[in-house]
DNA sequence: TCATTTGTCAAGTGATCGATTGAATAGCAA
DNA sequence: TTGCTATTCAATCGATCACTTGACAAATGA
């Protein structure tokens, strides 16, 4: 039956990286982690923590071996340690959004009601954008485009998209994508759309997802309406 | 920016699942339940623990919502929510074997060297299996078998395994499976076949990878060297 | 060299967790 | 009913957790 104490230890080991992901404010990491690496204060700009504090959780995944660490100058930048532990994530997100009693309650809280909202299948994505007919949006920051997008799309951070508006052509539809399908983005960018007379709608989930499925990104500059960039998988 | 307390507590509700799994004495309850439901004082058993310990346990695992019960008579019957549950419970053994720092110790520790153990992948053994020339015997307790198996396989509890020997062809190559890479019955029935003279390697890993991966399974009955029970995919 | 920026470390506090113990409950069978 | 089995509930205790505060360390630039 082999020994009590070994096995335990074993298991222990492998509750160990469940524990890493079993803080809210650590999930919260490792989801913006999934969009490319970070800087410490970056981080904790974005979780709304102290950065002693975003710097220990970090600490804490760094020992586990979640994510992995990158000194530049007096910054410090953190990844994720793998595409595994990308995979790992969504694993979650699905089991708790398929299975957690609450959550439904929870993500209408925070996003709002998503009736109104036109969404898009990443399949039916794909479709569009190899028939051309469609204009996709990165709603992201930037940098986390240059970090790697969604091949052909455009780079339109949600602050900018209200001054860049008459970039958007009006008779074409526009697909809005952002870090997820937790992430408010692209819904705003399609309220924005479609309250000026744009045909809009949201792709389901965001980056990560469609890079997941081995499906065509790109990374690198911006785009100015053209291709550009390295276009990893076709 | 959305609001700050709605967007702590949706990613709250994502790390309440994975807490679920953050517990050494869960993560091996999940580990179990993969192979099939089992009753309450069936798991402490497996576990070790206290039956009430393990009763609180899964309360916790059911509130969450990775469990479901089924009540009969005076048991109690847990089994896991779903097949996404698997598919999380299997991406977080893969991050950790990837990525925990000291799992291939702790892993070592517990099932001793394997070094000079045969072993073979899931695509070998279903090439294997199509040229119909080896014997494949699930090693997992009958009960497990009968919950689910792969396909042509023989239900051969490694406790009756040595009175069965004789079963066990001299001519043929035999491979054996049970619950998974961190399982040992597989690689005690292998040591004690390749013991005996016979040709044995042990399955990378178990039941749930097979199934999951969609490789053709069975359910039912035991098998007494015939093919029986349901065929569910092929 | 000295100050600045960026991140880590150490100590402390209230909250939660895992396990134990013993009592309580639900179904079953006589 | 009475007893029996299987499971849950309630109370408890030491250990661990998340976050705060304030001091320390590493690289940069004046």
């Amino acid at each position: 039956m082999g020994n009590r104490q070994a096995k335990d230890a074993l298991y222990d080991g492998l509750a160990a990286a469940a524990k890493a992901l079993g803080s809210g404010r650590r999930a919260e990491i490792v989801d913006l982690l999934a969009q490319g690496e970070r800087s410490v204060d970056e981080i904790a700009a974005e979780i709304e923590q102290s950065v002693a504090n975003t710097s220990q959780h970090l600490q804490q995944l760094l020992r586990i071996g979640l994510v992995s660490t990158r000194r530049d100058g007096t910054r410090i930048f953190y990844a994720l340690a793998g595409p595994r532990v990308v995979d790992l994530w969504l694993a979650l997100r699905d089991v708790a959004a398929a299975h957690v009693a609450q959550l439904d309650r929870l993500a209408t809280a925070y996003l709002g009601d998503r009736g109104e909202l036109e969404s898009m299948s990443r399949d039916e994505l794909r479709r569009r954008l190899r028939s051309g007919d469609v204009l996709v949006l990165d709603v992201r920051p930037e940098a986390e485009f240059r970090a790697g997008h969604i091949a052909g799309a455009k780079s339109t951070p949600i602050g900018d998209l209200r001054r860049r508006l008459r970039d958007v052509p009006k008779d074409t539809d526009v697909v809005a994508y952002c870090r997820g399908p937790y992430c408010v983005y692209a819904d705003d960018a399609v309220r924005m759309l479609q309250g000026r007379g744009r045909t809009a709608a949201r792709l389901e989930d965001g980056f990560p997802e469609w890079a997941r499925e081995g499906l065509p990104t790109a990374a690198g500059g911006v785009a100015d309406g053209s291709d550009e960039g390295q276009i990893r998988r076709a």
